[in-house]
DNA sequence: TAGCATGATTCAGG
DNA sequence: CCTGAATCATGCTA
């Protein structure tokens, strides 16, 4: 008798402990998956590296998995107050439940926080796009522990069913060893839950945290800024107006565009000789665009109405029709913009060119002498000179439209 | 990983 | 309120 009864299968207890052994490693391996949604293009916010990032899985997940693995079955009572909490969170965030289009009220809040504009939509798409990850992995675990609950316990009925022939079980030990499993996968559910709450805060935490999220600009978007600031040299200081065209242009905010220039002018200032080459590089490119707007407009003016106010293809900015430059230009040429709006813009540019062709064929290195954009803009006490004569005023080439250097200083 | 680059923040001054 | 200056925090690269 005995030893038929060794025969008879490890008790459902021991093959629990099994059980939830693999499904604790389960929900440390979906925590890993969280921690790559986060590394995936980045790497993680500074609250997240070191301690607090090991932190993660090796006490909250881990020591909570311990505890359940004994005391779970017993211990647990069926309405929890933490579960309700978490899957009201889920529910909030938008993770569990109906899908709301991100439009949860931490995506509300990242936008509060960057200053409520709609110029933080790429970062709103972003925490939308790592949210619906998250609810994405969570789903899929979800499933994934469900299936995994009802698989276990056909098994486990099976297995009873099977002990039936040896021995009496009763329909309540039954019930009951399936309502032990079923609070098992709960509350590894449960971590889950918790789990995919964690994750959502850190989410939470990066997007709301302006300064730690800092990412340089594109490539396309400082060239227009320093497009801007090389060509505006002897008044960099835009206007609100050109700020918001700079800010649409390189898909950032306007104050991005006040800091990005306020770093510029300081920067600029306490280092001239290391920016001389940019400021080059700047005018060279200055020069080509300026030659081609030339060449269009010589077209443009041949063969269409001559009543065309046109500065430049997209943006007047663009072009050395406001700027420092152009200022030079008009004090050589003081009275070469007279007739109509057409004329002056072509002469304006080709005079442009010309000088531009004539500074860089003639370009002197260093600091002094008269490399184009020489530091002749700054006044004795390293501050700009005053915009007197204000680009807009002198510049005729310039659209309604244009963005221009300000008048505000 | 150190050092530099760069975007953001803070604070004082006008 | 805007700006310059200093500083912080993070990104990038050798």
């Amino acid at each position: 008798m005995q030893l038929k009864q060794r025969s008879v299968p490890r008790p459902p207890s021991t093959r629990h402990c099994l059980v939830v052994r693999v499904l604790k490693s389960a929900c440390n391996w979906v925590m890993r998956r969280y921690l790559i949604l986060f590394d995936q293009n980045q790497s993680l916010p500074w609250c997240w590296r070191g301690n607090c990032r090991d932190g993660f899985i090796a006490t909250s997940s881990v020591r909570r998995t311990r505890g359940l693995s004994i005391r779970g079955a017993q211990e647990e009572d069926p309405p929890d107050p933490q579960l309700m909490r978490l899957d009201n969170m889920l529910l909030a965030e938008g993770v569990s439940g109906p899908e709301k289009g991100g439009g949860s009220a931490a995506a509300a809040a990242a936008a509060a926080a960057s200053g409520g504009s709609s110029d933080n939509s790429i970062e709103h798409s972003d925490y939308r796009a790592k949210l619906t990850q998250i609810r994405q992995i969570y789903h899929t675990e979800l499933e994934k522990y469900e299936q995994a609950c009802n698989e276990f316990t056909t098994h486990v009925m099976n297995l009873l069913r099977e002990q039936s022939r040896t021995r009496p079980i009763s329909p309540k030990e039954i019930e009951r060893m399936v309502g032990i499993i079923h609070r098992k996968f709960s509350s590894i559910q449960m971590q889950l839950k918790q789990s995919t709450c964690e994750a959502v805060m850190i989410l939470r935490s990066r997007f709301l945290d302006a300064r730690r999220k800092r990412r340089n600009f594109s490539k396309q978007a400082t060239e227009i800024l320093n497009e801007y600031f090389y060509s505006h040299l002897s008044n960099p200081y835009p206007s609100e107006e050109a700020k918001e065209e700079l800010a649409k242009k390189c898909s950032i905010t306007v104050s991005q565009v006040s800091n990005w220039f306020g770093n510029k002018r300081i920067r600029y200032k306490k280092n001239i000789g290391k920016f001389q080459e940019e400021a080059n590089l700047y005018a060279a490119k200055t020069a080509v665009t300026a030659a081609h707007a030339v060449a269009a407009a010589v077209q443009n003016n041949q063969t269409n109405s001559p009543t065309t106010p046109n500065s430049g293809s997209s943006g007047s900015f663009n072009l050395p029709n406001s700027g420092d430059m152009f200022m030079n230009m008009q004090s050589l040429n003081g009275d070469s913009y007279q007739g109509s709006q057409v004329g002056a813009n072509v002469q304006s540019q080709v005079d442009t060119l010309r000088h531009v062709i004539n500074q860089t064929g003639g370009y002197n290195d260093g600091l002094g002498g008269n490399s184009l954009y020489s530091p002749h803009n700054l006044n004795a006490n390293g501050g700009w000179q005053d915009a007197t004569t204000p680009s807009s005023v002198t510049s005729p080439t310039e659209g309604p439209g244009s963005v221009h250097s300000d008048t505000s200083n």
